[in-house]
DNA sequence: CAGTGGTCTAGACCACGCG
DNA sequence: GCGTGGTCTAGACCACTGG
């Protein structure tokens, strides 16, 4: 039904979702508030319930706000917390191993940090098997890490390894975190990674990362593939599947000690 | 209405979707083919219009498919070109200039490059004026890009440079393309950037992005923001906004050659 | 228990654009 | 014209969770 008045470009739905969206934005409803329930919604605007449940179906596809089931809960605005990941810091060769950099950063920004690991060998999907530069369907050692904050999935990392150089460094097969980092152990074998491609892409988690790393409707995965080279060949590539709203990812080029003056609060303490 | 039958923990929507969802990814359903049209599914299905309704409005908001209006229209498989960023090339000190860059960038992808361009001076945001370094509240010059791929929207840059630089190079105040690229322009004025800050934040774009960009529901963007240094300050921030459907960024760090060897350039087709 | 949102139905009118 | 999806209504039953 349109609006019998001549200023009704806009569908009922979107102006309702476009009146509570500048509540939010503005600051009128803060974190942790909630929007007016469905029957005032109803009520305020005269409109059926499912036209008060499309505006809101907006605001949640756009991450504003989220669903909370029960008496007291309701559609609230959502926190947007986000924890830096430093690309240029993790496996950067050095003293620190390289999850021990990921929880310590996590540790720094004031965050309790903890990981699932799990090592499988698969068979590289030609994607990857590109990046790597070997034949597809050849097999290689995966290593998966889902890493926690504050007992909160954030983000998965898988990273593969091609078979012949698990076969010359058989610690890669080893099921349990690697202390001293991946990335150190290889160098010590004569791995040194002296190269990075790193990719960067944005998109809508599948059904499968929605599940795993507890992500509600409306939230964008931020998808970090890096290939590591050494002097020779590319001997491991990675992606990271970060959940969009808790997390961004920095790095720096060129001079850092600059940087460093003008962005004290990211340099490591 | 619950299945009778015990499998169905799933609500309908989601099962229906999941199973045109397979169809997509297993190939079965190729881009640019159509969905069976709200009535059939009813039909396949034994479901209201609604439940069918909700079921592809997941797959749009996967960013799956679009839908396209009139009769020989209907819920069509979106495509997934990507266009490559090189972060690394984009505005290093060299000969080439930065606009040039990402105009022969596109081309060598096999598209048609153009752009649209606008100068204003602004309040700083207190988000950016804090990367640059300045007062809050201080004015900067704000030079906006849009970037269009075979005619179509694909990314927004706003570069900001504080007040003061512009008052050193005029030409920052010039309303056109700076035909050698900013970049450049402030190397030649004593402003060599030496040093770069990069974020990347994946998230749903606010409405006015959509429009701007033309974005469909379901679809994310990738946003990039840079600070750029000289060996003394800060001297320009900019922020790239990509249409998380057709964008991706790269970087490489390190020792580039190996990389070339074993990446010869993504090439047009 | 009572109130929240989640799912589902049945039916209606509309805008769009190809034939 | 006519079939596509877009919007909207009215009403129903359900699952969850705090008081």
């Amino acid at each position: 039904m349109r609006e019998g008045v001549g200023v009704a470009q806009q569908p009922k739905y979107r102006q309702i979702a476009a009146e509570l969206r500048e509540q939010i934005v503005s600051g009128a409803l803060r974190v942790g508030d909630r929007l007016p329930t469905e029957p005032q919604l109803q009520e305020q605007y005269r409109v059926s319930r499912n036209t008060v449940r499309d505006a809101t179906a907006l605001l949640v596809n756009e991450g504003l706000v989220e669903s909370v089931p029960g008496r007291s809960g309701g559609m609230v605005i959502r926190k947007k917390v986000t924890l830096t990941f430093h690309a240029h810091r993790a496996e950067m060769p050095g003293p620190t191993a390289e999850t021990d950099a990921w929880r310590s950063e996590v540790v720094r920004q004031g965050y309790e940090a903890s990981q699932d690991f799990r090592l499988t060998i698969e068979v590289l999907p030609a994607e990857l098997a590109e990046r790597l530069h070997v034949d597809p369907e050849s097999s290689a050692v995966l290593r998966r890490c889902v890493r926690y904050i504050n007992g909160h999935p954030s983000s998965v990392q898988d990273t593969y390894y091609p078979m012949d150089l698990a076969n010359e460094v058989q610690e890669l097969l080893s099921p349990k975190d690697i202390p001293q980092g991946t990335t150190r152990l290889l160098a010590e074998r004569g791995y040194s990674q002296t190269g990075y491609y790193d990719e960067y892409v944005s998109r809508m988690p599948t059904p499968e990362e929605a599940a795993l790393l507890g992500l509600q409707p409306g939230t964008t995965v931020l998808q970090y593939i890096r290939t590591g080279y050494t002097e020779q060949r590319p001997v491991r590539v990675s992606i990271n599947v970060f959940a969009g709203d808790r997390n961004r990812i920095v790095s720096t080029h060129g001079d850092a000690s600059v940087i460093a003056t003008f962005r004290p609060e990211e340099s490591p303490e």
